[in-house]
DNA sequence: ATCAGGCTGTGACGAGTGTCACTGTTACAG
DNA sequence: CTGTAACAGTGACACTCGTCACAGCCTGAT
């Protein structure tokens, strides 16, 4: 039995213990067979490009464990990263629906299983299972929602710290907090948070220096934690 | 028989002569005859806000006539433009799709005709017309494609002019040219048009004096000839 | 005609931040 | 243990652009 990049592939998405409760993993049993008739299940290791921005779509990728990095990049080489995708989304959805070119990069951020799925295969899928294409509708409606909050965040904020005080809010969010704050584990560079918020590197070093010297949130290798809520609050202007 | 705002009511979409190709005008007439029966026809003057950001979502507007402005503002008052949607096009689609509260706002900028469906009425149609389901998908992987680009217009430009440049090509793109250049008609004010591109309305004046005195551009009233295409190219960086 | 209100055009000024250049720190391979 | 590369921290500087302030200019109402 390989399990290639540390991973052990789950080959059967009815048994699957990877399955969240979202998008197409908790479909009824009738539409996961079907699903599952259709998919091939791949292992990547860190660092593969899934999709480059221009391409035709080939298909969607389920996202079964791991994490991948969604960017796009600009003529002169800057990148802006749009998202982080968890397990149980899907990648490269709206190109297929709509068969228009990828107009955003997908790479693994760790070694990671994913679902891949042709696209007539489907296309097909999807006009045969009414709750399926209801769900792609709504996993599209989170995407263009995500989109929107951080078009808000990159057009409506007038500094490089209310952006960065947004972002470790909405890390923030849903995590407990203990006497000393928020600990939240976060596994990006000061490069890539910058690339998030639009910003350079350089900034967002000082910004959370800014913010350790004030006792706001201290990021210490993968680790943030956040002492003063309010204080982040107060800087998005909520 | 009355036509308020000036507008002549088109009550059925099977006979609608304003029906563009687009999204679920040109549905096949079964799907569209039972749209027809659980849709509300109704005009409005310009200005009028049809739901803001924050609202539980009530339903979709297909809009049939007019122009509308999607816009959100921010804690302080400075608003962002998101787009301004065209006829044959869906409003508050992501909003009722997820059954999450709208996050953006939409507001007539010119009188209107718009087709109403009640959330529950719309999902159950969804349901049973596949077809439709389906070109809701596609309309929702547009929508999130020009969410995608607005992205890459705020975060991956460096400066103003760049920004204007591109919203001027993006309004130039598959207009005819003569002689003189690219005539298009805007119907926005500078300000307007600073909250677009995410800047200042003084900025937006002086860069188009800018482009006007180099010959790229010139913006008088409603009227925007383009004299200069290779050169707006050139700022986007294209 | 007169006035008000919205839009456009312009100047001055300073905060914010991108860029460059460099040092310090950590991690990992040989 | 050492060398190397990636990442983090920091200072100096220029430059963009947001902000304030005000002057023309239209359009429509009175």
């Amino acid at each position: 039995m390989g399990s290639p990049y540390g991973l052990e592939l789950v080959e059967n998405c009815l048994v699957c213990k990877l399955r969240t409760d979202s998008f197409f993993c908790n479909l009824p049993n009738s539409s996961l067979e079907a699903l599952d008739k259709i998919k091939f299940t791949a292992a990547y290791p860190a660092g593969a490009v899934l999709f480059v921005e221009g391409q035709l779509p080939r298909g969607i990728y389920i996202l079964c464990k791991g994490r991948v990095k969604l960017s796009t990049t600009s003529a002169d080489g800057k990148t802006l990263i749009l998202k982080i995708v968890q397990p149980g989304e899907v990648l490269g959805l709206h190109a297929t629906v709509s068969n228009t070119p990828y107009e955003i990069t997908a790479e693994t951020a760790q070694p990671c299983q994913l679902n891949f799925v042709k696209r007539d295969d489907f296309l097909r899928f999807l006009q045969q299972h009414g709750d399926a294409c209801l769900k792609a509708a709504q996993h599209l409606s989170r995407d263009c929602q995500s989109a929107y909050q951080q078009i808000r965040s990159l057009g409506l904020s007038h500094s490089a710290p209310e952006r960065l005080a947004r972002l470790l809010l909405e890390w923030a969010h849903g995590e407990g907090a203990d006497e000393a704050g928020t600990r939240i584990k976060v596994a990006l560079t000061h490069e890539e948070i910058a690339q998030i918020i639009g910003t350079s590197r350089e900034t967002v070093t000082r910004t959370l220096g800014d913010f350790r010297k004030k006792q706001i949130a201290v990021l210490k290798g993968s680790t943030l934690v956040i002492q003063n809520k309010p204080a982040l609050e107060k800087l998005v202007g909520a």
